[in-house]
DNA sequence: GCGACAG
DNA sequence: ATCTTGTCGC
């Protein structure tokens, strides 16, 4: 297992700088979405947990991306990336705020990513072009989103034991599922990223979840990106009104 | 117009 | 996301 020092996440020149920019952009690559493949067979090559954290203080964003063998869900490889926050959290364009960074941490990677696991959704958006679709199409890698919270949609509560599931609806349209990954407890939300299918979006969420509600692909990413921001925080410039 | 809203 | 002590449970 590899581990790399923190790669510099810089902001594109052309980054939107405003939320009417940002849903254009949404606007503009959603046709891009590829939704007419499965995916990755579940337990299989790699998977890839991605997670972001901040110090909007500071101005400071740390993303870490982890890769597990999906089979035995060993780290095979992390990568870290550093930088200035790139958009401010707005619901339904959290993509430009963690996309950057995100995309510098997965630059660093010797490994093929297989399949990548989002913290946050997919196509279940309000615009139908979530963090995980959007990373998805700059990538062109196979994409999910498992989200703690239902965002904007509803769903009637699975049955308690693990593996249960509901949909996950915008009105009437099944836009992901409520799944439950550990029994009575409360389900996580998955949805289609990029190129998988929502069936197997959930078989990969469970083989992921073998002793937590969260995927091991996104508790351990977290954990790497906490400890990443802690270490850039430590060696910076103290808040403005300090 | 007001409230809700992934992370 | 982040701010934060103790506490119930396996």
């Amino acid at each position: 297992m590899t581990t790399h020092r923190p790669a510099p996440a810089h902001i594109p020149a052309d980054w939107p700088v405003d939320e009417p920019a940002a849903r254009a952009v949404q606007d503009e690559l959603r046709a891009r979405t590829v939704l007419d493949e499965t995916g990755p067979a579940p337990g299989t090559g790699h998977v890839t947990g991605v997670d972001v954290a901040y110090d909007d203080e500071r101005d400071i964003v740390a993303a870490a991306v982890v890769v597990l063998d999906a089979a035995t869900l060993d780290v095979v490889e992390e990568a870290t990336a550093v930088g200035r926050v790139a958009f401010p959290y707005v619901p339904g364009l959290l993509a430009f705020r963690e996309i950057p960074a995100v995309l510098a941490a997965l630059g660093q990677l010797a490994a093929d990513p297989g399949l990548v696991v989002c913290d946050g959704y997919g196509i279940a958006h309000p615009r139908g072009f979530g963090l995980a679709s959007h990373l998805g199409v700059l990538t062109g890698l196979p994409t999910i989103g498992v989200a703690k919270n239902p965002f904007t949609f509803t769903y009637e509560a699975p049955g308690a034991p693990r593996g249960s599931a509901a949909s996950l609806l915008d009105g009437a349209r099944e836009v992901g599922r409520a799944l439950r990954t550990r029994d009575d407890v409360k389900p996580v939300f998955v949805s289609v990223g990029h190129r998988v299918s929502l069936d197997n979006a959930c078989a990969h969420t469970l083989r992921l979840t073998p002793r937590y509600r969260l995927p091991e692909s996104t508790r351990r990413a977290d954990a790497l990106c906490r400890a990443a921001l802690r270490e850039a925080t430590a060696s910076a410039p103290p808040p403005p009104g300090t």
